[in-house]
This record gives C-alpha cells, structure tokens and sequence, in this order.
RNA sequence: CGAGGCGUAGCUCAGUUUGGUAGAGUGCUUGGUUUGGGACCAAGAUGCCGCAGGUUCGAGUCCUGUCGCCUCGACCA
C-alpha cells in the first residue's frame, strides 16, 4: 500500500533501531516525557492510566490472597540501612543520601528508600510478640529511589513507582509457600492480563537479591529477543530477623526468628508491555491496561446524524468498557494512525453507510483485520473479538520466544548462537560462579534463571565440563 | 561510570569548519473546500540555538562544566 510508508514514519521502524524505536514509542504514545532530573520521568496522564490498570488488578490479587497495604517513610537512618551486611553492601553504591534538614547538616545522613526491608524490619520487631501475631502480610505501593549509572524510561530510572510486599511467617514453609505464590501472582498477571507469557525460575547466587536466600523471578523476552526481569520475589529465610532482632514466642514456649520474604514489581512493566506488543506503527496494549479499549471513529462525521449515533454507541459501550469519541474535525485517517500509535485495542468505524445498513466497522490493532458487525450483535461480538485479539497477542510473544530459544552441550555453540542474535539458550551448569562470569565475558550472557521446569541437556557444565548440578538459561538482559 | 556520536521553532533538520541581523520543510492558528487509511487552498503566529559559566566589541558558532538522547562496555527491578 502506498500510504503504509507514510504512516511508518511517525516512529524509528523496530528493524532499523530497536532501541530508539522504543524511545520514540515512549514519547510519540504520549506515555512518558524527560524531566529535568537525571534519570527521573514524568509520567503523562497516558502512561500514569496504564500504570494505574496494573495496580488494580494487582492490589486486588494481593488483597484477595490476605494481604494489607502500608505506608512506610521515605527516608532511611544510615544505622537501620547498616544492619544487614549483604543488604547494605548490595545496596550503598547506588542510594541517594539527604544530609541536611534547612541549612542544618544531620548528626545522622538518612538515605532514600532503594526498597524497604530495614523499615519494615524494625517495625516488625516492634510489634511482633508472638506466634499468634503472625503471619505479617504487608504490601506497600511507593517509590524508591536507585542511583542508576544507565537509566532508559520505565526500563530503568532513577525514581520508580512500584509495589514492595514484605511478610513475615512462623516457619520456613510456609514463608517459601508466599514466596510462591506471590511470584505465581505475577506470572499470572503478565500471563493471563498482559499477554506476556514468562519464565518463571529461581536466580544463582550471582543474581539473587542482595540479603535473600533465594530469589525467584519472572523473565520476560522481549521483541528484540533480550530479556527482561519483570517481577521478583523474593525468600530470606530468618537472617533480617537475626538482624534487625525480630522474635516471637513459639507454640512452644520457645523464643524463635520468623522466617521473611519480600516481592516487588515495577513499573518496568509498562516497558514490557512496549517491547513485548509493539510494532512498527506504534503500542499494542492487552485490553485489560488499555486506558482506551475502544475508540470510536466517525466516518465523514458531518453528515446528519453520524455524530448522534456514534455518541449513542459511545454511551452505551461505556457501561462496559473504557471507550473513547474522537469527534475532532482530523481525518479519519489522521485519527487511524493516532489510535494505532497510541494501542487502543478496537477501533470502531461508523460511518453513513453503516448507519443505513445497521452496522459498524470493528478493527483489531494488532493484525488491523476488519469486522463488519450489526449493531445489535455489537454486545456479543465484543468480547470475543477481544478474546481472540488477547490471545493472539500472547501466542505471537510466545512464537518470539520459541523461535529466540535454543540449547547447547558445549561452550562453542555457546557461544556462537550468542553471538549470532538476542535469544535464551539452555545449557547446563555446575553451579560455580566463575563459570557464570567466564560465560559473561566470553559470550556476553548472563545467567536469567534456574527454570522451575528443568531439561537434561547434557551431564556436565557447558563451561567447565565438571558435573551438572541444573539446566540455566542464559540471555542478554535489559 | 568509561569510549564514541548528538542536542537549533511542537517535529525532522540546515547554519558551527572561517564568531558579525535565526533559516527550511512539516506541524500549529484562522477562514474556506474536504472527509471509508496520516486531505487541499490562502493568510498568520511560533526560537533563553538543552542549561550554567567563561573568552570576545560581538557567541548558535570558541572554551569549561552540567543535563538529556543514541551506540558499545561495566552496574541494576
């Protein structure tokens, strides 16, 4: 078509330059601009309703599976940060320190929330006493602050807006239990709401947090086949409350530690959601996070009785889903192309000849496939066109990452497949860190995850040839 | 944070080499004609040349710092 090329143009094709046709989605969807702090963004009214769609459906997970929501300070005593040695050391290099109250310096610097472990540590050993005081199912929704060297909208910035829950339980199952299931929240969230499917695993002691004794994660690919953390949570056994004091009285009349985790997700999802749907002409959001799920396009509006009607659908649409009028005096293609830019699910085409005809023109954002459909059957007919354009988003994500998925036996092909393009491989390790360095350095890989699902590639470690102990998936990350 | 490239009108960019009145296209505004994939004609408005210092009679242009973007590394949700 002669006209595709000039619609292409609005945005950097993905093909040419994955990274500023990322940039130029942020900024030409109108989700996201610059602000005059380094590495912080202002979320636009566009980007900011997206969010608030992905805190919805979480919070109410959260709350469905017994959990509260806090508020914790914003500011951290240097002593509290302290407490914990792998915690602190994880940490420091990339806080963010107030030293001065007015024109005072603080006999004691506080430091920007990076995550809240210590705050909600100290609070705990506060009022936690016994074994009936527990579990402690907190989750707070804030943002905190990590002095980041390499900072990309939403990928990564200084400031993020996130959720951070933090429990504390009387046993050691029970706490892996919530670790669990709060990482199967979040895969069911990317899965089942955001159409990205994910890979869910426990990271290597290189890549677990910093304080935790196990990490468990969700690892999403991305369109460019890089990979991208997209949520963790997180179990620390009873070592920050060894360390910040914590103590109940057990069942058994005994002083005992209870046992911790924490979880977080970001708003990094909202990067996910660009690189995992985009395309060339613009974002493609699942329905369930679309600010606009329906957008209404009058065709050749200035004829009588064309406005009327298409507010009239407008109205009636509303009760169900989030729908949007553009009675603009634009183009009705100018408006296409606007709407494609911007995600919207379903675009609604209605124009004389529909009227006459008792119909409307419905059309897919992904694949722009065309329905002609009465509009007395709109009602039905809804639902599963946004069923199967939900569905066709996730199995196009999930063909990405089939096609981006290999193995290797050996550090060659290792290496080579690497080298060849952005994709997972599978291969196995002997649990050494020195491997997952050598393999850092000589094919640019790091180790994503131990998958829950494990494959026998092979009996040895692809580096090092000494005995396996699991199958790792290696990629490049954002 | 290290190496390289780049910041000029809302956007894409010319002008920087050799300091001397701020430019084009597109978009925007107004009026008219249009309207099923980014319409056309006419008139008009729009600039702390990223920001802060410095050199100079004079800086978009030269110097220093800083912020931001892109690429490649190191660090990370």
């Amino acid at each position: 078509m002669a006209d595709q090329k000039k619609m292409v143009e609005a945005v950097t094709s993905m093909d040419v330059d994955f990274a500023k046709w990322y940039t130029d989605i942020v900024v030409k969807a109108e989700l996201a601009d610059y602000s005059p702090v380094r590495g912080c963004i202002i979320f636009r009214p566009y980007g900011y309703a997206i969010w608030e769609n992905i805190q919805k459906i979480l919070d109410k997970k959260f709350k469905d599976t017994g959990h509260e929501n806090v508020y914790m300070p914003m500011l951290i005593p240097e002593s509290l940060l302290q407490k914990e040695k792998d915690h602190v050391e994880g940490f420091a290099p990339e806080v963010a320190w107030v030293t001065h109250g007015g024109s005072e310096q603080l006999t004691e610097r506080l430091c920007v929330r990076p995550t809240s472990e210590t705050l909600f540590c100290e609070h705990y050993a506060n009022i936690v006493h016994s074994y009936r005081d527990l579990p402690k199912l907190y989750n707070q929704w804030c943002s905190v602050m990590r002095w980041e060297k390499t900072t990309r909208p939403f990928l990564r910035t200084s400031e993020f807006l996130w959720q951070e829950g933090h429990t504390l339980h009387e046993t050691a199952e029970e706490a892996i239990a919530e670790t669990e299931r709060m990482l199967g929240v979040y895969a069911d969230l990317c899965e089942n709401h955001l159409a990205i499917p994910v890979l869910k695993g426990i990271k290597t002691d290189k890549e677990k947090f910093a304080g935790a004794e196990s990490t468990y994660t969700i690892e999403a690919m991305m369109h460019d086949g890089k990979a991208l953390q997209s949520g963790t949570s997180h179990y620390f056994g009873d070592g920050f409350a060894k360390a910040f004091d914590i103590t109940f009285q057990g069942r058994d009349n005994t002083q005992q530690h209870p046992h911790q985790t924490s979880w977080g997700a970001s708003t990094r999802l909202i990067g996910a959601l660009i690189m995992t749907h985009g395309d060339n002409n613009g974002l493609v959001l699942p329905p369930d996070v679309a600010p606009v799920q329906i957008v209404i396009i009058p065709v050749a509006q200035h004829k009588e009785g064309v406005l009327e009607a298409a507010a009239g659908l407008r109205d009636k649409l509303s009760a169900t889903y989030r729908v949007k009028l553009d009675d603009s005096d634009n183009s009705a293609g100018w408006k296409y192309a606007e709407y494609e830019m911007k995600g919207v699910p379903l675009r609604l085409e209605l124009g004389p000849r529909d009227i006459a005809e008792g119909q409307c023109v419905l059309v897919r954002r992904d694949n722009r496939q065309k329905y002609f459909i009465k509009l007395d059957e709109l009602e039905t007919k809804i639902p599963e066109i946004l069923k199967e354009y939900q569905a066709a988003l996730f199995q196009k994500a999930y063909d990405n990452r089939a096609t981006r998925t290999h193995s290797a036996d050996n550090l060659d092909d290792l290496i080579r497949i690497a080298g060849e393009s952005n994709c997972y491989i599978k291969a196995m390790w002997c649990g050494d860190v020195a491997c997952e360095e050598a393999l850092k350095d000589k094919a640019g890989v790091s180790s994503r995850c131990m998958p829950f699902e494990q494959e026998t590639i092979a009996d040895t470690c692809v580096c090092c040839g000494k005995p396996a102990k699991a199958m790792v998936v290696w990629g490049k990350a954002y």
